[in-house]
DNA sequence: TGCCAGGGATAAC
DNA sequence: GTTATCCATGGC
């Protein structure tokens, strides 16, 4: 893999689908505001802009700026070798885990806004992946901010961003329902309200270690282990991070006797957790 | 209709 | 330290 410059844009070349793979990556549980064109390219507000991303068969054609390409491989942690890293686990003794991998992969974990994903994994509890989608889009056509580009193969298109904390910290209950958040309105407007008045929060909990995040992040009314591993996992970066939600919890009981030792995983016990929960839940294989 | 969805807070023991 | 109940909302 390797990033060259066509015309300024960033194009990734020499990358398969089963080295990152963006239907299932964009599909798996980690992100509810991509969004797939008809015409089968990718987009969504992220980095202050409308990014796009078209999948051919061994390169991956963006509308980036050469200049934010390091930006790029970090959002799609382009900087690790998911085949070389899982060639560390011993797979032949864990059925459900190789066929899990099978299907799932090209799934990356991506790293995503901080905020994003706190308000996203508070409105996932209790809730439905597609009623998470609805919820997170209302937030952002709501309190969100418009950004329209014109795509050559596409024409204009049109997507919003996530809301900044400030937005939310002076929303109203009633205002934040109309997005169908539910019982989660005060947990949202809380969290946002200490965010927007603790400016140094946000850089405090990227800098924490995995252990030390959890923690900071378990301060906070709605936010359980389930919640900050997501959090974890999904914008900090922390791998190890197995969170355990509702399919993870069937996964165990159903295949692994009712105990999982994640330590088998070693450091990406995250990523494993990501193939098994795609596998479960989005794959309908039972 | 009742049950479940990428759970967590609270009260009760 | 564990357990039961409730919390909005939508799909089936």
């Amino acid at each position: 893999m390797k990033i060259v410059d066509i015309n300024e844009k960033a194009v990734i070349e020499k990358i398969t689908k089963d080295e990152l793979n963006l239907d299932k990556t964009f599909n798996c549980g980690q992100t509810f505001r991509w969004q797939k064109h008809p015409k089968g390219i990718w987009y969504c507000a992220v980095n202050n802009q409308i990014v796009t991303l078209k999948q051919e068969e061994h390169r991956i054609l963006t509308n980036i700026n050469i200049k934010d390409k390091d930006w790029l491989v970090k959002y799609l942690n382009l900087d690790m070798d998911y085949a070389k890293e899982m060639s560390k686990i011993n797979l032949e003794k864990d059925d459900y885990l190789r066929s899990a991998y099978e299907a799932g992969k090209g799934i990356h974990i991506l790293r995503q806004d901080l905020y994003e994903m706190i308000i996203t994994f508070i409105i996932s509890q209790m809730n439905s992946m597609r009623n998470i989608r609805s919820c997170v889009d209302k937030i952002c056509t709501q309190y969100g901010e418009q950004i329209s580009v014109e795509i050559h193969e596409l024409g204009e298109i049109t997507s919003y961003t996530f809301p900044e904390p400030k937005i939310l910290a002076s929303t109203t209950e009633s205002e934040l329902r109309k997005c169908k958040v539910g019982f989660r309105d005060r947990y949202i407007i809380e969290i946002s309200e200490f965010v927007y008045n603790i400016g140094t929060f946000l850089p405090d909990l990227k800098e924490a270690d995995y252990n030390t995040a959890i923690k900071m992040l378990k301060n906070f009314n709605g936010i359980g282990d389930k919640v900050a591993n997501c959090i974890c996992l999904f914008a900090l970066h922390h791998i190890e991070a197995f969170p355990i939600d509702t399919h993870i919890k069937q996964i165990i009981n159903n295949y692994y006797n009712g105990h999982i030792d994640i330590s088998k995983y070693g450091n990406i016990a995250g990523i494993v957790q990501q193939y098994m929960f795609y596998y479960k839940a989005l794959c309908k294989e039972d």
